[in-house]
RNA sequence: GCUGGUGUAGCACAGUCGGUAGUGCAGCUGAUUCGUAAUCAGCAGGUCGUCCGUUCAAGUCGGAUCACCAGCUCCA
């Protein structure tokens, strides 16, 4: 048989395990972990028997990284057993840093059985355990996982489609279902550790059995674990919700309630800036300004669909249920109300498209476990608006929504963090979502074309779409990892005939328009915590609350900063002199531990000479020049938004 | 909403076996007028998240509740 491996063609004369056909390449070494035949992974123990192509793969790959993991989550379970054999098993896949195992425990695992667990786990790599792979048929599966009293594995058996193999995997007296592949041995995992233990339900399902999830990570050496961990510290300290309250962007009270943040001056004052741009933007791309109402009757929502879809996220004032009272509720969303200006009148085709903006503030009754930081709030304002097109529109305006999404984060320097997600609807789940599967269809492959048109890299997300429509979602992820939406742009065919929003068309017909929802940066507050993690702290000039600090050095020359102070103040620079009496080396300090982008330095020279010293806020001296040059570059930093 | 953790001065943290509250930084006052990571002295600041209970006595023990953190689930 000919095997190719690595490009190479080998032929051998009889069948072979991988590991012997990668030896015979020249190419196994400690780091081969696993292999890859044709475009499977396997472990090296695979046998050979007919034309393959074959590939080492190592920790380096990620499906190496994947086998190495998913055998050290098997270590855990086979830890967990040992010390507590009364707890039953279930998956333990691995994860993009490391891997978890869910298990159903009598009793909730601890910080102090977790350290435990990792020792007997540490023991298990010591003894080097080979790691065997067999399979059974799906009865003597059945009766293995009975007689081992692992009810959720006797589940997973009955899971596995028709004509697959049901294999298991055993090491020492351990023996889990798994479809594998894994290591050789245990011994091979030197270095890991077990991070957190939480609570995660059964299949995902809030409604199933909550279960004990241990999350930990694994590296082929202690070196790579410890640069992980201090990666992963590196990254808490860029978190939005130490540093934005730290650095004093925004703070909360305990009296005020959950998921309403109160914004400090220096929080405000980004989103200020933000939103003035952003309306600027909208305004140059033929967007018109509306503000609406923050409230609305009970049935203003009937109407829109949200009464009867999304009555549980709403704020409402008032007894939902007693229809003999009036009934208000704050607006989760803005829709509704913004339609509301295009039916003003009556309109024409002349009028499309109509582009409308508006600064929203939205109130969502969020569960009180979902609040983070600025990133998951129930009070928060977003760069909203609505596009109510001809249909031969749809393309271009949807062009035009996805430009300006990507200049603003291209401006906002985050774009290289997202991903883009199509959010499509679930045919399994109708209950969720208005309209007819011919309907959904026809929008969706609408917008799959636009994507591809647009060239647009996307992934699928199936059941992520909204009542009304597909969407483009663009995501991002914190510094945890947890992934949030920060921009979406929706296809929504549905909702103008619940409005009665026509048009009359060209052939004097009377028309219902398509709509584009759509936001251009998301919403501020969101926007404001992935800005503070992206940089730090350390905002670009253009967005700094607090763009420039002048240090005078003594009381002589605090009359000249004050001078330049004013003048840069004047031309709408966001500046303040430190004329306290402390030493310089002081104020330098401060003003570096708050993250300014230019600390102005003035002695007696710089007074005497028209001049300013200079420091970047690294603490880099860009030296002396003419306070003038000084401000001529800083206003010219602050409208190119240079970053 | 669920699982686990945390809550002592603006911030970072001590507080032993239940015996009546401490340190550093920040703040204020005074002195110091100084060229790049901390000048000196003094002062003030706390219903120990909140409520209920146990006790002669609770920051400490028990319960409830609120807030914050991580995860699950849900969502911009």
């Amino acid at each position: 048989m000919n095997v190719t491996i690595s490009n190479k063609e080998f032929s051998f004369d009889a069948p072979l395990s991988a590991y012997d056909a990668l030896s015979e390449a020249g190419l196994i070494d400690r780091s081969v972990i696993a292999c890859k035949i044709d475009s499977k992974v396997c472990a090296l123990t695979e046998e050979i028997s007919c034309d393959c192509t074959l590939l080492p793969l190592t920790f380096a790959d990620e499906e190496g990284r994947k086998v190495f993991r998913h055998t050290a989550s098997h270590i855990l379970a086979q830890a967990v057993k040992r010390l507590y054999p009364e707890t039953k098993l279930t998956i333990g896949p691995a994860i993009e840093n490391g891997f978890y195992y869910d298990f159903d425990s009598p009793v909730p695992i601890s910080s102090e059985m977790l350290s435990n667990i990792e020792s007997e786990m540490k023991k298990i790599v010591k003894e080097n355990l080979r790691i065997e792979r067999f399979t059974l048929s799906r009865d003597e599966a059945k009766k293995l996982m009975e007689e081992k009293d692992e009810p959720y594995k006797v589940l997973l058996i009955d899971r596995v489609p028709e004509g697959e193999e049901i294999s298991f995997y055993k090491q020492g007296d351990f023996v889990d279902l798994c479809a594998g592949p894994h290591l050789f041995s245990t011994g091979a995992v030197k270095a890991l550790k077990l991070t957190q233990c939480t609570g995660a339900y059964w299949e995902g399902d809030a409604k199933n059995k909550q279960l004990q999830r241990v999350y930990g990570t694994a590296f082929p050496t202690k070196d790579e674990l410890k640069a992980h961990l201090e990666q992963l510290e590196e990254a808490k300290r860029r978190d939005h919700n130490k540093l934005g309250r730290e650095l004093e962007y925004f703070t909360t009270v305990d009296v005020i309630g959950q998921g309403l943040p109160v914004l400090l001056p220096k929080g405000a004052k980004v989103i200020q800036t933000l939103q003035r741009w952003v309306e600027d933007e909208e305004e140059k791309r033929g967007y018109l300004l509306t503000k609406t109402p923050l409230m609305a009757k009970r049935e203003f929502y009937k109407i829109s669909g949200h009464w009867d879809h999304y009555l549980d996220g709403m704020f409402v004032l008032g007894d939902p249920y007693d229809e003999t009272k009036e009934c208000f509720a704050l607006r989760p969303m803005t829709c509704p109300f913004q339609y509301q200006v295009f039916l003003n009148r009556k309109r024409s085709y002349r009028d499309l498209p109509m582009r409308l903006g508006e600064t929203s503030t939205l109130f969502r009754n969020e569960d009180s476990g979902e609040m983070h930081g600025l990133i998951r709030v129930r009070q928060f304002t977003i760069s909203e608006g609505h596009l109510i097109i001809r249909p031969e529109q749809l393309e271009e305006e949807f062009r035009g929504c996805f430009e300006l999404a990507k200049y603003m984060l291209e401006t906002l320097g985050l774009i290289d963090d997202c991903t883009f997600r199509f959010s499509q609807w679930d045919p399994n789940n109708t209950a969720k979502y208005e309209g007819t599967a011919e309907q959904w269809d026809e929008a969706q492959a609408l917008m799959g074309k636009i994507l591809d048109d647009l060239k647009i890299d996307y992934t699928i997300g199936i059941d992520e779409a909204a009542f009304y429509g597909p969407k483009l979602d663009i995501q991002i992820k914190n510094v945890y990892g947890k992934e949030d939406t920060l921009i979406t742009i929706q296809i929504d065919m549905l909702l103008a005939k619940r409005f009665g929003m026509e048009y009359t068309d060209s052939d004097g017909q009377q028309k219902y328009p398509y709509i584009l929802h759509r936001t251009s940066m998301g919403c501020y507050e969101r926007t404001l915590a992935l800005l503070i993690e992206k940089y730090a702290g350390a905002l670009p000039m253009w967005m700094a609350p607090e763009q420039v600090r002048f240090l005078p050095i003594g009381d002589a020359q605090s009359e000249y900063a004050h001078k330049i102070a004013d003048k840069c103040r004047a031309l709408g620079m966001r500046c303040k002199v430190d004329d306290r009496n402390e030493k310089i080396g002081y104020k330098i300090r401060e003003a570096q531990l708050e993250k300014l982008p230019y600390m102005i330095i003035i002695g007696q020279n710089e007074a005497d000479a028209g001049t300013v010293s200079v420091r970047s806020r690294k603490g880099e001296d860009l030296g002396q020049m003419p306070a003038d040059e000084f401000i001529a570059k800083a206003m010219k930093e602050i409208a190119e938004k240079v970053k």
